[in-house]
DNA sequence: TATTGTTATACTCTATAACTATA
DNA sequence: TATAGTTATAGAGTATAACAATA
C-alpha cells in the first residue's frame, strides 16, 4: 500500500520529467518509446496510444520535423506508412529510458532489482508494442 | 507487484471516465474534487494542481460557467478570490467522488475495504489538500 | 516592492468530420 | 465499400509575459 502511494504518479512524473528533459512531451516521448522496439504503422502507433489516428500526425509530423523520426511507405500496402527512429531518435528514446532507470525519486525504498522489475512492468503497461504493418 | 501494475493508470484513467461522465475533463473534475474540502484561493488551487496560475483562471472560467462553482472576494486581502462550489458543483463532485468508488475494473481482486483504503490514499495524492485563504 | 488574479499569446493534445489514395 | 493517412477545425490544457489592483 505504501509501495502504491509511492509508485502512483511517479511513472506518469518521471516519463514526462524525463521526456522534458529532451524537449519532448509526454506524447512525443510515448511514440519514440513505443518505436524501440521497432517500425511500426501511424495506425498501430495510434492504436498504442488509443488515441484519433488525425492525432498521430500531428505528433509524427513534429517528430519528424526534428529529424527523430522518418516515415517510409510500406512495402505490400502503399496506403501505409511506417514510422522509424532515426538514429537521432533511437539516442533520444534511449536517453529517456535511462533517465526512467535512474530516476529514483520516490522510490528509494525499493531494491535495485525490484525497481528494475517495477520499471519494466510500468513500462510495458504504459506503451504496449505497436503491431508493425509489413 | 501485481497490484501495482493493476492500479498504475486505473486511478488515473477511472477519473478521468469519472469526469467525462459528468461531461468534465480531468482538470476540472480534480479542480471540483479539492473544492470538496471547502473553499479555496485560485492561487492555491493553482499550487494543488501544479499548474501555472493563469491556468487555473481558465479552468474555472469554464466550471463558472456552467455553474458548477462561484468566485467570492476574499475578506481581508482583497486581492484574493476564493472559489466556492455551488449546490450543482457539489452534485457533481460527489457524483465524481462516488463513480470513483463503484468503479472496480482491473481492482476486482481487492477487497472492498481494502478497495477504499487505497481510493482514500490515491486520492490524496491526487488532490492535494488547498489551502483556504480567509 | 511583492503578490493575486487576469489577459494575451502561442504551442500541444484531443476528437470529429471530410477528404485522398489505395485496397 | 472499406481502410490508411491527411487536413481542417474546434475545444481544452499548458507556460510565458505583461498588466491592474492590492498589500
Amino acid at each position: 500500500m505504501e509501495l502504491l502511494s509511492v509508485s502512483l504518479g511517479v511513472y506518469y512524473g518521471d516519463f514526462t520529467i524525463a521526456a522534458a528533459s529532451e524537449n519532448l512531451t509526454a506524447s512525443q516521448g510515448r511514440a519514440l518509446t513505443a518505436l524501440r522496439r521497432g517500425p511500426a504503422a501511424m495506425r498501430a502507433l495510434a492504436d498504442t496510444m488509443t488515441c484519433d489516428a488525425s492525432n498521430m500526425t500531428g505528433i509524427i509530423d513534429r517528430l519528424e520535423k526534428r529529424g527523430l523520426v522518418r516515415r517510409e511507405a510500406g512495402a505490400s500496402d502503399r496506403r501505409v506508412k511506417n514510422v522509424i527512429l532515426t538514429p537521432e531518435g533511437e539516442r533520444v528514446a534511449d536517453a529517456i529510458r535511462a533517465k526512467m532507470h535512474t530516476t529514483h525519486d520516490g522510490l528509494d525504498r525499493l531494491g535495485a532489482e525490484d525497481r528494475c522489475a517495477l520499471y519494466a512492468l510500468l513500462e510495458r503497461v504504459f506503451t504496449t508494442a505497436p503491431t508493425p504493418t509489413p
